[in-house]
DNA sequence: CAGTGGTCTAGACCACTGG
DNA sequence: CAGTGGTCTAGACCACTGC
């Protein structure tokens, strides 16, 4: 490993002094780096929890001094993409890992610090295979019609049931995910994704609403018919950006709320 | 103007190869040195719009290198509080600028993009002196009955009223602010508070609930009593973390959502 | 054209980690 | 101790802005 690498960069030969071409439309030498970096990524090749190259490696495989290295690297770390550990090394960022944890969950109670009522309670509801209607064929990139895993779960804290969930997953990257592997699995979903099926998911966008509550809410939230709840729709995505999971949360906010930074 | 700067730095004397006191708590020279800007944005020396002094003047008046300046400013751009333009400088961020307008603003409509509605509406239902109740001085850091300037406004898209908010403001920051400035001031609020009174916000923490419409909700938003509403309180907050406005909004979402990115 | 931010280098030393 | 990321330098050239 660590061969050399000296092709795949624009314009190699007039690297020298500048390292980008001046005829055309080409980035900055560390543009493409994090772009290497990016598709290993991608690939798979680097998982999750595994370090990287180290900067001086990198930048000997690229024929770049460590600094440009290291501004590719800046973005990245920026994004959420990689962990920078001093002494130890870069490694891909998880979900896995234990602060972490909650990076997608912005509910929070409204005293006390989130974790003060004692772990999540996961409850899987059910957990089928269907077909995509419409509106999820559309939010997930897939054709109306396409196998989709469907599944309806109840996070409780304190005892108390909090937020009710219907995912939606497309069937092929998911191949034998099953009610059980959901149920059983302890920890966090996206980790499960990661680790088993190579899925991993960087960024959401969240649509958020105020609904009345419906009679499966009454049901599985235990309240009235008709109580205000936060109607959560998040879209997942991959280091592609492709699509990869449909979430339609109901939120009590009665002892909870949603917390949000402006910057 | 521009005259050298030899103190305030800690370990000038070991500045050389390193920078950085090996003997204690003292942070990176970079650090320091964005600090330093932060100061002279907090004081009000440098304002918003205003063009910060080069990177190349601020490297020599600390006797530092360009990189370590660039490093500093890099911070500061990161988190919006100036904005780089290259070959003009770099300039302190305003919230008087067209595409920073709706930086706190996070409804948008269901379909088409922000602004295709035509601009946003702005009615002034109230605005007086009044004292601060418990929490309101809690959230705003003033003691109960310390005087606070209170509005009530409604701002309506397409002729339709989204959005009730109650703001709060100390009234000592604000002295002169009137209902007539407020009604009469056409641009996002944050902005006359920058060139009006030399608070600048430049972020804010909000709690997201879904509530039940209230009487004066059916009035002012025309929704039947009951109907689920979101209920955002937002706490904005000056360059020093002081806060410096509670706003307590209500917004409709049947033709608009929240819209966030979690990365 | 001079001045600004943006990219890049080669090399140095530091702080931290783990064997 | 060697290896990693973190800081810093001095100097170069580029891309862009405005005069």
């Amino acid at each position: 490993m660590h061969t050399p690498f000296d092709s795949g960069l624009s314009s190699p030969d007039s690297v020298g002094q500048m390292g980008v071409s001046t005829t055309a439309a080409f980035s900055p030498l560390y543009q493409q780096i994090k772009g290497f970096i990016l598709n290993s990524l991608r690939s798979g090749e680097w998982k999750p929890g595994d370090a990287i190259p180290s900067e001086m490696d990198l930048a000997s495989r690229f024929g770049v001094s460590q600094g440009t290295v290291r501004k590719a690297i800046d973005e990245l770390a920026a994004e959420n993409l990689v962990i920078r550990r001093q002494g130890k090394g870069t490694f891909v960022a998880t979900h896995a890992e234990q602060h972490v944890q909650f990076r997608f969950l912005k509910l929070v109670p409204d005293s006390g610090t989130r974790g003060s009522e004692g772990p999540a309670q996961r409850d899987i509801i059910e957990c089928k295979r269907g077909r995509a209607t419409a509106d999820v064929a559309r939010a997930l990139s897939l054709r109306t019609g396409d196998t989709v895993l469907q599944a309806r779960r109840v996070l409780s804290f304190g005892g108390t049931p909090i937020i009710m969930e219907d995912i939606w997953l497309p069937a092929a990257p998911f191949k034998g995910l099953t009610a059980e592997r959901l149920a059983n699995y302890q920890g966090p979903m996206y980790a499960l994704f990661e680790t088993e099926f190579n899925v991993r998911m960087v960024r959401a966008e969240e649509k958020i609403r105020a609904i009345p509550a419906s009679t499966i809410h009454q049901d599985l939230l235990r309240v009235k018919h008709g109580t205000p709840l936060l109607s959560i729709e998040r879209i997942a995505y991959t280091y592609r950006d492709e699509p990869m999971e449909l979430r339609r949360a109901s939120y009590r906010t009665d002892t909870h709320h949603y917390h949000n930074t402006l910057g």
